[in-house]
DNA sequence: TTGACATATGCCCATAAGGGAATATATATT
DNA sequence: AATATATATTCCCTTATGGGCATATGTCAA
């Protein structure tokens, strides 16, 4: 058996470098409110700076996947985020947050309980100084 | 040029569906805490109830991309998960969650303006009999 | 209809994955 | 030292990747 196909899940999909780049390109918004915008394979090639069959070809594995959308508009086609793939991914990993929360808690903690130690030995009667 | 390797980051070696169980697995804390624990090949061999070479396999990646972490303990190897490298991942997604919030701030706004048309139109001079 | 433009597809290549099974390595035990 | 236990490593095989490049398909314009 060989690797899983990357056209499989939202996982494999976005392993490729390449097509977490152009979810971030679709993600981007003109007016600023990232809601994610209609974007032609034109405008990807330009602005990715990929030869043009290439961005096809991810775009095909994305579509696949489902983790965009396509509508045709004249001679182009209109490729748009569909968050709802991504969120598999962002629900996953969500239950590894408290892992690394915990990490900075304890962290802090130990930075917050130095910077005291050190402020009590430099001026040990104004500990609040600062 | 074929598919980078497993072993380039985070997000290639988590597009295994058996990594992504290996990650889980070392999620789980007996003690409820859900902090990660340590735990040995053969427990994740019961527990998974795959071939061992191929959790050792597995592994490998795992810890070659940073996942997870080993320690030698007499003929053991306690692994442990490592959430610093997922934390890439959780940013990277991270950035698009705004997409299906607002998705979701859509549908559920406009499933309140339905159920509140529906109790006026049961019963007019009583919205809120429930 | 013919031609320009936009996008998708097909083919070839080098590369490597992941499973299976056998075996090597390391460490503890007797 | 000899053996058992725990884990890693190697080899083989099938499968699919992703890039490059050429070309097919689809659509608008003259």
């Amino acid at each position: 058996m060989a690797r899983s196909p990357t056209t499989t899940d939202a996982f494999s999909a976005i392993a490729e470098p390449r097509r977490r780049e152009i979810l971030g390109a679709l993600a981007t918004n003109d007016s600023g409110g990232g809601g994610g915008a209609e974007r032609d394979v034109s405008w990807l090639v330009e602005t990715l700076g990929w030869p043009q069959p290439q961005v096809s070809k991810h775009l095909g594995v994305l579509l696949e996947v489902g983790l965009v959308t396509v509508v045709r508009k004249g001679r182009r086609r209109m490729y748009s985020l569909n968050g709802e793939q991504l969120r598999t991914v962002y629900d996953w990993i969500r239950a590894f947050e408290q892992l690394w929360d915990h990490k900075l808690q304890r962290i802090k903690a130990r930075a917050e309980q130095l910077e005291l130690k050190s402020k009590l030995k430099s001026n040990p009667t104004n500990p609040h100084q600062n």
